[in-house]
DNA sequence: CTCCCTTTGAAGGGA
DNA sequence: TCCCTTCAAAGGGAG
């Protein structure tokens, strides 16, 4: 990844992230000269694609914004810095994610029209597969002439099914709300931009499911625990914690720590029930867990294989493996872009109908990379702090600790992969054969 | 039951 | 410094 340190600083600690971002914009562009004509009916193809998934929608002065031009660091720095003090303000004024207050910050978006990058619908070549696979009647063009994931769309495409979107409001799923301390006021998209979603099955433009209406609005938090949290670890839904819980109760594995306001800020949200006196799911008082360990012993990691490091998988019962159980099991962090998976996955799924985590993700990388700067630079805050916090709640944590301990993953995208993985054929079969 | 798939980003290690 | 690998989440699919 390209390292600019244009100056940013570590503010938002995301000047790499802006940059590659930047970079991909212009790939965008270049490849858009090369559109063929072919490729118009590959994109309103795709399109409709996109209409299930683009549920999304954006005023016009936020579609400007959107990344065909690589605008300076500093001034999109200064925006989000806006976004964050602006979502704090508000926040201290007690009000969760209350109106919308930032049109910049829409998670609906719909392909810009005159945007290169936005409008092209890009499909990568394995989501055209899988999509093609899941959603026949799509009939997702082939991934042909394809080299970016995001294939390039002439800006034209006035012809998209246009986009309706309902005025919705509060959806239960607020996701991020964990970190909505400090972080960032979502908003709420403007209500005439509410997505008329297409059903991927049938093409049909359908009503949104209440379930499928955006995750980002107000939530008082003791309306957290009536439903379903994405990012949830705070919120004891079955299952639903950004990281596992143990089930027969809370140890309070915390270091005493020594924070900062910022930390201590965030950690209130999250991490320490001693400063969280009101949370509201009779959450076990005397300790939430940092999300980011996880009891060996219900570890949800796949963990049958010896790829463990010796200290850590002893067949030879003993002290060792002893230490091994009760050695808790600390996740690396979250980045930027599985916090938005976190929290967009829910509404993908509900669009979409979809339940398949491959294809859901693939979705989601699409619109990861269709948000504007703003947008992912939230993300990315997100995840520095969540780096932050995770530093100082385990000083002497090292990705590496965390190494073989999960199933070794082959990582081969090379285009000469045989179709030997089971669910690889199908996700990739028409990428690596389209050129 | 276990692993794979898929995505992006962070981090570690080797060359 | 660059490149590669692993892991983070998620849940259906497949063996």
């Amino acid at each position: 990844m390209p390292q600019l340190n244009g100056g940013g600083g570590d503010d938002l600690g995301a000047n790499d992230e802006m940059i590659s971002f930047k970079d991909e914009g212009e790939q965008e562009e270049k490849i858009s000269e090369n559109v063929s004509a072919e490729r118009d009916l590959d994109d309103l193809k795709s399109s409709l694609v996109n209409e299930s998934e683009n549920n999304s929608s954006s005023s016009d002065s936020e579609q400007a914004e959107r990344r065909p031009q690589p605008r300076p660091v500093l001034d999109s720095y200064e925006k989000t810095r806006d976004y964050f003090s602006e979502a704090f303000r508000r926040q201290q004024d007690g009000g969760f994610f209350k109106g919308p207050h930032y049109p910049g910050y829409p998670f609906f978006m719909i392909p810009d029209l005159t945007n290169p990058y936005l409008s092209n619908g890009a499909l990568s070549p394995s989501a055209r597969t899988y999509l093609q696979m899941k959603w026949p009647l799509l009939d997702v063009p082939g991934a042909a002439g394809l080299k970016d994931s995001r294939s390039p769309t002439p800006g034209h495409l006035s012809n998209k099914v246009p986009v309706v979107q309902h005025a919705h409001h509060v959806h239960p799923l607020t996701p991020l709300i964990t970190y909505s301390n400090e972080h960032f006021s979502p908003g709420t998209p403007p209500s005439h931009l509410s997505p008329e979603i297409l059903d991927p099955k049938t093409g049909i433009p359908r009503t949104p499911h209440p379930s499928e209406l955006s995750p980002y609005y107000p939530l008082s938090p003791g309306a957290v625990g009536q439903i379903p949290h994405p990012l949830g670890w705070l919120v004891p839904q079955q299952g639903q914690h950004m990281y596992s819980i143990p089930p027969g109760g809370f140890r309070h594995p915390y270091p005493t720590l020594a924070m900062n306001a910022s930390m201590s800020s965030l950690v209130s949200s999250r991490f320490s029930p001693h400063m969280m006196p009101h949370h509201p799911h009779g959450m076990h008082q005397t300790g939430i867990p940092h999300p980011a360990i996880v009891s060996p012993a219900i570890k949800q990691e796949p963990n049958t294989h010896d790829h463990m490091s010796p200290s850590m998988h002893s067949k030879s019962p003993g002290p060792a493996k002893k230490e091994e159980d009760k050695k808790p099991h600390i996740k690396k962090p979250l980045n930027a872009f599985m916090l938005y998976m976190k929290e967009m996955r829910a509404k993908v799924v509900a669009e979409c109908t979809l339940k398949e985590s491959a294809a859901i993700n693939q979705i989601l990388g699409r619109r990861w990379h269709s948000l504007s700067r703003e947008e992912q630079a939230k993300y990315y805050e997100l995840a520095r702090k969540e780096r932050q916090l995770h530093s100082q709640l385990y000083p002497g944590w090292s990705a590496r600790d965390n190494y073989g301990k999960r199933k070794k993953r082959k990582r081969d995208n090379k285009p000469d992969s045989t179709p030997e993985g089971k669910g690889a054929a199908s996700y990739t079969w028409l990428a690596t054969n389209s050129f």
